[in-house]
RNA sequence: GCUGCCGUAGCUCAGAGGUAGAGCACUCCCUUGGUAAGGGAGAGGCCGAGAGUUCGAUUCUCUCCGGCAGCACCA
């Protein structure tokens, strides 16, 4: 006698061991036709899984989180049986699910080329059509081993061997095709449907080690219906016209060029929409109150010696000969024998100079030190793009140097600053990680545990949910990171929070302690914007470029409708500038219809349309971006009323 | 940096072994129009750079540069 039960709370005895199939089956013909998967206890199995004793149970749909899951996973498989019955010379590797969809690496001498996807999904389609079982079999590792090795699979024979000695491994074979595989998977190739599509094709480094071969990695998309997928198609369609690189062109907001890689040329109008963020958060940590400070942009080689950089760093940074270049014709215009300096790469040690001039009592500390500082990194080319990564960037940076007691409270202050930061800015969707300690690294594991456990705490007491990230901390401690979304779903790190006993000490600052004595202060590194320019990124795509009114680079255009009415439009915007508002006149020879469509091409929030009628009743027609609908009120309400919404956030009533 | 793809007018994109085309934008003229494109004319290109194949290359080949996607990197 089983008793199982269901997901509802209903439970059910069956006489003897019976498979998920059966389970199914035993539910309902509809539920046994859906089924493609088992949860046990709490795992998901296959559906043939046996069983043998007393359990929970949920039988899983293509519809639910666990069932697209396995249905991708399967999509992946299935690709892999395509590639390699389309390509033999092909070697298969890892196939993992990811967001949306999955991907397989896999190792061929000849490159796949995206002509190449139309036959694999063909091949694909048909595989599914023959509906072959999926079998699981048991193997001793072992013998799996020297089976792949045999097939000339050595990837695969090589993560077989990285399992523990004696393990049993299990493998599954669909058709003719066999993959090494933890499973789950679906009953057979026919399970899997079609709503599926390979999407990318690019270079991927096996065991994602950049000393090792280059695989090939053919990404795609799978769902449980066409509907589904297609949605998610036209969604990513959508998602690309909200590219900041595509906006900031079109809003005529800032450009790059080759001369000058990874640098942004701000225009007018991104410079305003940057001033006025810059104005933002430097009121806000005027009110936390940090004190501004401005730093050297470059610095002596020794210097970065002593700080650690030159040893840790030294390749993202961009070095300086201290020299005068040569203006003889046949000469090096560098001799490569004068000292070197280099363009700061991160504020920190400059700060802490500042910090070392003078005696610093306890009573001081907490020394809140903030630099929108100017940073250089020399970035891998490939590591580029747009806006969020650049390689000359300015950061709302700042040290705060405290006793360690002082730690805790400093990190949830910080955590508070992000959140009314974020709040302010509109972003709902914020990734909170901490960070722990990396292999390689300084201070004693001791230290690392008390720091750790101090931002977890932070944490904790901020009240936010955070997801651990193992090995990924700074050399010198762990750090909390803020994570954002760009228009495509990938997520760039914004602000963050680095706890540093290190640099205190190579640095040698110290503070004189109520006991007299000098102690070493600790630095916490934050930054709530993180890059000036990376933040502007994700704030372009999060508001698709229509930005609240106190970050609109134009706020108001005043639109003549006749040439008659061009004098009162003046009139209009000279009260509109009075009022602090960036507005501009549209005085060409166009028609209204015309200036319109311009304007809220480019994104204008407020257009205010003036005809005679308008002029003599001193009155505006008001129309907002995105609304169809006019209204017609009265100058001074409408210039008061845009006069109040263009308010930054911490300065509203 | 690695792998793949791409590079034609300011933008979006056609094109073909015989030195280029559209729409939008731009300039000028006509039009004074009431809320997402009024009409006409004009100007605009070393077809990313270099080398090779060819009678001839923007088109084919190679190298480089840049862009895009992913990987690695992001202290």
């Amino acid at each position: 006698m089983i008793t199982l039960t269901l997901p509802d709370g209903a439970s059910r005895t069956f006489d003897a061991p019976l498979s998920g199939a059966a389970l199914a089956a035993a539910i309902s013909k509809s539920l046994a036709k859906k089924a493609i998967a088992l949860v046990l206890d709490g795992a998901v199995v296959d559906l043939a899984t046996q069983i043998e004793h007393d359990a929970q149970v949920a039988i899983v749909t293509p519809d639910t989180p666990e069932g697209l899951a396995v249905l991708r996973h399967d999509c992946a498989h299935i690709l892999a049986e395509a590639v390699q019955e389309l390509f033999p010379d092909t070697q298969v590797t890892i196939g993992p699910v990811i967001d949306d969809g999955f991907y397989y690496d896999f190792a061929r001498e000849v490159p796949f080329s995206l002509d190449d996807f139309e036959a694999i999904e063909n091949r694909m389609r048909a595989i599914v059509d023959r509906d072959e079982e999926i079998v699981r079999e048991i193997w001793a590792r072992d013998k799996a081993v020297a089976h792949f090795k045999e097939i000339g699979e050595h990837y695969k024979a090589e993560i077989i061997a990285s399992i523990p000695e004696g393990e049993d491994v299990s493998i599954y074979r669909q058709g003719d095709w066999q993959d090494l595989c933890r499973g789950p998977h679906l009953p057979s190739t026919g399970k899997l449907g079609k709503a599926f599509k390979l999407t990318k094709l690019a270079g991927a480094y096996w065991r994602g080690d950049s000393n090792n071969e280059v695989l090939q990695r053919i990404y795609g998309t799978c769902w449980a219906s066409d509907k589904e997928l297609q949605a998610y198609l036209t969604m990513i369609e959508e998602a690309e016209a909200r590219d900041h690189r595509k906006i900031g062109r079109e809003m005529d907001l800032f450009h790059l060029q080759e001369e000058a890689q990874g640098s942004v040329f701000w225009h007018d109008k991104g410079y305003i929409i940057w001033q006025a963020l810059e104005q933002y958060i430097r009121r806000r940590l005027q009110a936390a109150d940090y004190q501004e400070v401005k730093t050297p942009q470059i610095l002596d080689m020794r210097f970065w010696q002593q700080s650690g950089h030159w040893d840790k760093f030294r390749e993202n940074m961009f070095v300086v000969p201290d020299e005068v270049p040569s203006i003889e014709e046949e000469a090096h215009v560098i001799t490569g024998k004068a000292d070197l300096m280099a363009l700061k790469p991160m504020n920190c040690p400059a700060h802490v100079q500042i910090f070392k001039q003078g005696i610093k009592s306890y009573r001081d500390l907490p020394i809140r030190m903030a630099e929108f500082g100017c940073c250089h990194r020399n970035e891998p080319h490939g590591a580029l793009h747009g806006l969020m990564r650049v390689r000359q960037m300015t950061q709302d940076d700042a040290h705060i140097f405290c006793r360690e007691d002082q730690i805790i409270e400093e990190a949830v202050e910080f955590c508070h600053l992000v959140q009314l930061v974020y709040k302010d800015m509109g972003f709902d969707d914020v990734m909170v990680k901490l960070a722990l300690r990396p292999e390689t690294r300084a201070g004693s594991d001791e230290v690392w545990d008390r720091a750790e456990e101090r931002l977890r705490s932070a944490l904790q007491s901020a009240g936010l949910e955070w997801e651990e990230l193992d090995d990924e901390g700074a050399f010198y401690g762990p750090k909390i990171e803020y994570h954002l979304r760009d228009a495509i779903g990938r997520t760039w790190q914004c602000a963050t929070l680095q706890l540093d006993f290190v640099m205190p000490e190579r640095l040698d600052a110290t503070y004189i302690g109520e006991d007299g004595n000098k102690h070493r202060p600790v630095m916490l590194h934050r930054a709530v914007l993180g890059s000036v320019e990376r933040f502007i990124g994700i704030l372009i795509e999060n508001y698709v470029g229509r930005f609240p009114l106190w970050l609109a680079p134009e706020q108001v255009v005043i639109c003549p409708i006749t040439s008659e009415a061009d004098s009162y439009g003046e009139e209009v915007l000279t009260a509109c500038k009075q009022a602090g508002l960036r507005a501009r006149l549209d005085v060409r020879n166009e028609k209204i219809n015309y200036k319109v469509r311009e304007h809220s091409h480019a994104k204008v929030p407020v257009i205010l349309a003036v005809g005679m009628r308008e002029a003599e009743a001193k009155s505006v027609s008001v129309r907002r971006l995105g609304v169809k609908e006019q209204s017609v009120q009265a100058l001074t309400e409408v210039v008061t009323a845009l006069q109040t919404e263009a308010t930054p956030p911490d300065l509203r009533g």
